[in-house]
DNA sequence: CGGCAAATTGACTCATGTCAAGCTATGTGG
DNA sequence: CCACATAGCTTGACATGAGTCAATTTGCCG
């Protein structure tokens, strides 16, 4: 990997605590790498190979079933994905597909796992990045099955404004029939969800949204820090691998 | 803690490599506790407090938002749950109560954080435990995305079956209520949902289901070992904490 | 400038939720 | 032991939310 990449991978949450000299050892076996836009990076069912690290760009998990798709969440810098299938040693549960030019690192599984077995500080990490997603995924659950698709997204457009700076206007961060997937609808549905918000203030220009009735709108939605967390970004930067 | 107990304890996955001296520890400092059916547990938001452990009876995990309320898993014996929020000392973000007359061991939190930071072998059973728990919340989420109300309920008494010994009848666990927020559906469209696979050999009789064709059963539900699992019990012992 | 994918819009169908009534099973108290 | 009360379950009629299909329109990239 490039020297000068190194200290950002360095200072991840999950890599911070470990050992200089595992750390190293991990650098020298990590691929750092370039991908296009539209590439299959991992496919659901395939073992365990590498743990990915998500350096720019973003990821787009999904899973399929019967001939049916859907989002489950992107990855943005700097994160990482599929941790869960790494520490067991088992098949992914989701595909994930680059949504634009990204780089992406990848570290073997079973460096991890060995790392993981030989280092305290790591291990520790570990845990707490699993518990993190963990949380994230019940958040997650939460927010399908207690709300409506327009309560969703109205919500959906808080937590990004909120992570964005709690400016007017807030920017997309994908094309929105994948946020339609990952909040569970159609993209049709999702037009006239946002249709259907103009009198609470959102006014949707392509991907740059302006809440002009941010108080109307939070009335509608009534966020919890129980479903939308509190600390900054999370559907961004921590999403649920 | 009642010295009987104790192996049914020290032989979970969680317990088992944990070291003599550590279980030791935690068995002195943990109580097991009675409580008759119907009892709140825990109520989302509050600070984690205690690992619960499941040693008899079920316990209902569901949350709550706006009025709504949605089961969000049942734990049985003999699992734990909460995990994630102890791990993290976060407020629990899913509400408990006992479905029936149970008995559960509850261990301090700061006890499982701190033999968490000192027994390596149980830091690596939690890690375990919670990547395995995540993995389940993705299985769910993935139930719920692409899958309707009835594959739902056809996937999952194929699951019950299979997870009580591929009988013939299948026995419910509990209330068709509790089954039908899990499933993410009303308990009326639970009632429809059995009537409509009736054809397909599903008859009720209160509690008790029988599958008199599988076969015709099975090719409406295409169950998939990345949604349902494969080893036996998921759903019944190994929810989602 | 042209072509293609994404997004929107409309008309329609279907699935699911809601409300209300009735049924059934269970457990309790007389 | 029976009658009643209650909670759970079922059924029907209806409303509504969401998916589907098809036709445009928009916007982007070559």
């Amino acid at each position: 990997m490039r020297s000068d990449d190194m200290p950002l991978i360095r200072d991840l949450p999950l890599f911070r605590s470990m050992d200089d000299s595992s750390f190293e050892e991990m650098a020298g076996l990590a691929y750092l790498q370039r991908f296009p836009q539209g590439v299959d990076l991992i496919t659901e069912g395939d073992p365990a190979d590498f743990l990915h690290v998500v350096v720019d760009g973003s990821v787009e998990l999904f899973a399929g079933w019967n001939d049916r798709e859907a989002s489950m969440a992107v990855v943005v810098p700097v994160n990482t994905f599929i941790l869960a299938a790494v520490i067991r040693d088992s098949p992914y549960l989701m595909s994930g597909r680059t949504l634009e030019a990204s780089r992406l690192l990848l570290i073997p599984a079973e460096v991890v796992r060995k790392l993981f077995r030989t280092d305290s500080g790591f291990s520790r990490a570990i845990v707490d990045e699993l518990a993190g997603c963990y949380r994230g995924l019940v958040r997650e659950s939460k927010n399908l099955k207690l709300r409506s698709s327009i309560e969703r997204l109205a919500n959906y457009l808080l937590a990004q404004q909120r992570a964005q700076g709690e400016r007017e206007h807030v920017t997309l961060r994908y094309e929105k029939r994948v946020l339609a997937s990952l909040l569970g609808m159609t993209p049709e549905n999702l037009s006239r969800a946002f249709a259907t918000l103009g009198p609470y203030g959102v006014e949707v220009d392509g991907r740059t949204v302006r809440l002009s009735k941010p108080r109307d709108l939070r009335v509608l939605a009534k966020p919890s820090p129980l479903i939308d967390g509190r600390g900054g970004d999370w559907g961004a930067n921590r999403p649920d691998h």
